[in-house]
Order: C-alpha cells, then sequence, then structure tokens
DNA sequence: CTGAAAGCGCTTACAG
DNA sequence: CTGAAAGCGCTTACAG
C-alpha cells in the first residue's frame, strides 16, 4: 500500500480510506493520509478486496437482442435498480461472444458473481449451463423468454394482451384477423416457447367469443384459404399463419417477405397482429411497397411499443410491458435467493402487459 | 485450494489447474488433480489471479447510445475483435448509469482495467475524466466522436460520402438541396463536433462545384427562403438548415417536428440530406403523414445504413462506416500504448464511410 | 517430477 | 487514537 509508504501508519490507511473506522482517528491523521492517498492516485484493488471480503457485490446481467428497444429497456432497467440498491453489474452481451459459452461461464464463476439475471435467454443457453451457476451457489433469476431447470422465471404475459387487441379488432369491424407466428404447434405443449402459447391463447380466446379460428402452416393457407370464401361476410374468423421456423432464425425479414406475397393476391385478410414492432414495420414496409393502405385496407398491430409505431403514419395498436414491475420482481427474488438460498422459488411469474390502441389497428 | 485439501500435493494443483507447467507432472497425478478438481467444482478466484500477475486482461468499452444500430454494430465488432486477441473486455453502458460518472471510473480503475476504448463519446464525459485514466497510466482511445485530451480518436469520416452523395443528388436532377443539421455555427471553429464540420464541409464542396449554398436557422429558413424564388429553375442551390442543437437534447423527433412544418408548405425542396438513418426515417414518416410521395416530391438520404433503409418502401441513399476498419485500427492502437506508453499517437485517424445508392435519392 | 517459501494488496478482529 | 498479526486464494521462481 502506498498511502503509510509516503507517511505514517499502516492499515490505518485502510480504516481511513475504507471509511468504515474513519471516525476513530484524529482529523489531523485523516487528513494527511487523504491527501496523501490523492496525491498518489491511490485506488483500492478490486481483486484484493474481493479477496478478503469474500464477496464481489457484482450481480452478471447476461442478455440476448439488443436489436430489440423493449429489451434494451429491461436492461437498461436492470441495471439502474441493481445500481439503486447498491450492487455493480456486470453486462454480458450474448450477441458480442462467438460461441464459447462454456469459457463465459467459468469467466463469471471466476469473477465471483454473487448471481445471474439473463434477460430473454435463447436455446443456445441451456440448462446445462444454469446448472455450472447452480452447482456453485450462484442464483439465476430469468427475465423474459423461456423456463429453465434451477432458476425462476420472470416474464410479460401476452396472453391478455393478445386477446385484448383481437377483440378491438373484431369490434372495430375487421372481420378477417390474421395472426402470424413463428410454427410451433407440431412440438407437445411443453416444448412450444412460453409467448407462443400465450400469443396463440390469447388469440384463439378472442376468437372463440366472436366467431371462429384456424391455424396453417403457411404454405398450406396460400394454396387452401386464399381466395377467402366470399359465403358469408358477417362471419368472424381467425386464422393463425404458422411460418416455418427457422424463417425465423435464418431469413432476414420474414414477415416482410410473407407480406409481400400476401399483398400480392386478389383478397387481403382485414387485420394482421405481428409479433412485435420490429414486425409491424415490415408488413407496413411491404405494405407501402405493394401499394396495399394501412389501416383502410389492412389493420396492423405489434407488440412492445417501439418508437417507430409513435409516428402517426405507422401508429399501430401495440402493448407495452411492465418493465419496472418485471425488473423489479426478478430482483426481489434474486435478493432473496441471496439472503436465503433455500428460499423455494415458484417456476415462473408472469406480468400483464398494457394494450395500447392506435389509428392504424382501426378503420378510419 | 480445494484440490490439494482433497489430494496430496499443494501448489502442484496450481501448475497443472494453470496450464503452464502441466507437462512437467506425471500423468497419473495429473489426472487425479484434475479429476478432484472437477468433483469439487473448483474455479480459480480471479480476483487473486489478477493480484499475483498484477495484470487483469481486461479492456474496458465504454459506449454510448445502443438506440442507433451502427453503434451497436461497433461496439460489437469491438468486442468481438479483443476477444480474438485473448483480452477479456468490460462493457459499460453509460445510458445505464445515473450520473455518478466519477464512481464509475474509479471503479474501472479498481478493476485494474489495462486500457479503454470509449465509443461515440458525449459531452457529459470530459477532459477530466480521460485525465484519471491518465494519471494512473491506462490508455484510452476514443472510437466515433469527438476528440479529447490524452486520448487518440479514431473515427469515421463523413466529408467525402456527405459530398458524393450531394453530388449524386444534384446529378440526379434536383434543384434545391436541404441539409439539416443541429446548429453550432454560431460556435468558433475549434468548438464544434467534428462530424457537423465534416458533413458541412462535403456538402458544401459539392455546392460550390455545381452551385452555391447558404446556412441559415430554423426560423430564419421558414421567413426568409420560403416559398422559393422560382426566378432562375436551373440554378442549383444546397441549403444547410440548422435546428437549434437543444432540440436534439431535449425533443423527442426533431426531424419529425421539423419535416411536419415542411411539408406543410406550399414549395417543397427537392431533396433532404438527414444526419442519419433513424433522422431520414423520421422524414419518411413526416412525408407519409403529410401525403408528400417519396422520392417523387422529396428525396431522403441518411447515413448509417440502418436495416430499416433497406426496404424498398424507404430504400434511401446512405452510407456506410468501414466498420471493422475503424475498430481495427483503434485496437491496434491501444495495443501499441498498452505496450510502450510513450508510443506517439495521433490525434485523430480518420477512415472514410462507403456511398449506397438507392432508389429514394433518385427521381424515378 | 514435486513441494516449501514468499508475496500480490487488501481488511478485519485484536491488542495496545 | 493507532499498529502488529493473520489470512483471503492464488502464482512464480527456486530448491530439491
Amino acid at each position: 500500500m502506498v498511502a503509510e509508504q509516503a507517511e505514517v501508519s499502516r492499515e490505518t490507511a485502510s480504516h481511513i480510506l475504507g471509511g468504515k473506522r474513519a471516525d476513530r482517528y484524529k482529523d489531523s491523521t485523516r487528513k494527511r493520509v487523504e491527501d496523501i492517498a490523492r496525491a498518489l492516485n491511490y485506488r483500492p484493488h478490486r481483486g484484493a478486496q474481493m479477496m478478503k471480503s469474500g464477496r464481489s457485490n457484482i450481480i452478471a446481467i447476461i442478455h440476448f437482442g439488443a436489436g430489440i428497444e423493449a429489451a434494451r429497456k429491461i436492461n437498461q432497467t436492470l441495471a439502474q435498480q441493481l445500481q439503486k440498491i447498491g450492487y455493480d453489474y456486470l453486462a454480458i452481451d450474448m450477441n458480442w461472444h462467438d460461441g464459447n459459452l462454456d469459457r463465459l461461464i467459468e469467466t463469471l464463476i471466476g469473477s465471483r458473481v454473487e448471481g445471474v439475471l439473463i434477460s430473454h435467454i435463447q436455446t443456445i443457453f441451456k440448462d446445462e449451463h444454469i446448472e455450472k451457476f447452480y452447482h456453485v451457489g450462484i442464483p439465476v433469476v430469468l427475465v423474459n423468454g423461456e423456463t429453465r431447470r434451477h432458476a425462476t422465471l420472470v416474464s410479460s404475459d401476452a396472453t391478455d394482451a393478445i386477446e385484448a387487441i383481437t377483440d378491438h379488432l373484431f369490434t372495430c369491424g375487421h372481420r378477417r384477423v390474421l395472426q402470424i407466428i413463428d410454427r410451433f404447434s407440431h412440438l407437445a405443449e411443453a416444448h412450444r416457447p412460453l409467448n407462443w402459447n400465450q400469443r396463440v391463447t390469447g388469440f384463439q380466446r378472442s376468437c372463440e367469443r366472436h366467431g371462429s379460428w384456424t391455424i396453417v402452416g403457411e404454405e398450406e393457407f396460400f394454396a387452401k384459404c386464399l381466395p377467402w370464401p366470399t359465403a358469408s361476410p358477417e362471419k368472424l374468423e381467425g386464422i393463425i399463419l404458422e411460418q416455418n421456423a427457422e424463417d425465423y432464425a435464418i431469413v432476414d425479414k420474414p414477415v416482410y417477405r410473407l407480406c409481400l406475397r400476401l399483398f400480392s393476391q386478389p383478397s387481403l385478410p382485414d387485420a394482421i397482429i405481428c409479433r412485435n414492432d420490429m414486425y409491424a414495420m415490415e408488413a407496413i414496409a411491404a405494405a407501402l411497397e405493394c401499394g396495399v393502405a394501412i389501416p383502410h385496407d389492412v389493420a396492423i398491430t405489434g407488440y412492445d411499443n417501439d418508437r417507430m409505431g409513435t409516428f402517426p403514419a405507422f401508429g399501430f395498436t401495440t402493448a407495452e410491458q411492465d418493465i419496472e414491475g418485471i425488473c423489479a420482481k426478478a430482483i426481489h427474488l434474486l435478493l432473496q435467493l441471496l439472503k436465503a438460498p433455500q428460499t423455494p422459488m415458484p417456476e415462473t411469474l408472469f406480468i400483464p402487459s398494457r394494450v395500447i390502441i392506435r389509428n392504424a389497428g382501426s378503420r378510419p
């Protein structure tokens, strides 16, 4: 340590600079030490502090998909809330990592992070990875995304919001409402993404109340559903159009491509429910390109309340997650686990979203 | 250390697990130690390692504005390139920090980061903050943004790109080209943002070659420039419209608002050059709202090559930064500084951007 | 091929 | 009010 070299005492400096027992010392001594420390540009060594105290005071925030506004806001909110209660955080953007998830986890454990928050977890991040944290006693809480063993998930629930949006569309006079989604109906219920289940359930509930619903794949849709039977114009109908899930991983702009195809057909649906605002913008870009008037010819809705949707020219109906609420809950659970590792935790904890009705969702 | 407790030797474990002198040991010993370590879930303590070796192997990446795609890509590229050469990184999103920049810097110094990369530095981050790193011998390299004392800046250069874009617009037959920008002409040359200078210079160069240019504030523009004098229709003219710089900080969607006002005028410019693709989208949103046809009535151009601009419906001319090149250069300089702290460094190092011509920039 | 020794920079009781 | 002692978990020469 430098401070005492330059002056007098030894770990007196530690007391004074550490702040804990600073009051026990004479003002003169304290001042002297502080001055010297400043002059010598002294900074405590974090590694040494961690080693002694045994605590790092660090929570890792592992996140995916910085491309989505709502996801960014969640990460930011997590970080800010952690800071507010005095924790430091270590932000890990999984998009920045070229594979080697194992090495990352080793690093985090080696850094002695005390807890882990994972937002919008993706399939690369598996049960066995969470397990590594679990083995060394580091609690993990998931924020939006999917469930994993040995971790609690706090997530927004799209069910009610999608139901309300669908209701709204039918109420506005739309007859045929299309929900575009990636394909998971071929998997067993338990293997379908949570969010997928929520969207489909909410949609179905509304459709059943107003009319009927079907679920079809993309090819089947174009082969059998179009052109629409014109028999009963007053019949209300919901259609879930499943695109190949790989399209979402591999193909750039999957919804845009689908809509280009759709909008070149002679008969259109009245409204399209998109998975989120980013995809809603893809639909709108396709509509503009094809000369389809929004919302006159087709209404579009999204999810997430992106900035882009706030322009009246796009202005689609959407839903907003309770970001503060989700983050607060997740951190609360993590803190509980930190204090009492054995606390029984729910597997999932859902928080509803708020619907935002905008003009592009309704007939003008 | 756990491994030896369970088995035999003591710092033999360190050698074997550390990997350095592992070859010196008998296979049997090695295997035994490794097995035990695995069984006991041993992870070296990063703090302790750092303390001993005196090196952290960590570079901090401090970044702003995750809302802009190009900025995100730069941060990601920096991180990946650092990893490739064996460094760990610590990502700091300044948007996540509620003030308290001093505390952040203390933390970083305490973490013994070996170097700092700051991308898209903003005004809150001042010379004196950089100085703190400088005092303790941590080199700082800036990536895009502004210059600071004791730091080298590696940045894209917009000059040539803006000149080429302006040239292109004039060549396409546009007469009156408007560049929208925030106001800095009232400051002395040295205090204007680098990027501002580049944009204005590139624009002026092109205008001087094709005709003339003027620079006006927003109010002055609406009071004096409109409606356009119709005297000489073949005269080519560039106008730099300066909005109040505070608008960009305080007002949401400054370009959108300006364009709403502009598009309600009886006579329009032929083309509008926006600061980046995000603002270009604001202009487009305003155009759609006002029934102004893009690019027929007004052509729009941006900068940064965002995803949104790749849809044909928006498809504005833009420019793409050489992100790989910028990052490689920045890291190269940082490494030099790490090896030889006294290496003389240039104050700034500019890397040109590549122009991408798209339909919305030209008359159809 | 393996172990004893020293020390990285700090903090926390404890004894003056 | 202040200092001597012990130890956090590791690594790196060095000596067997």
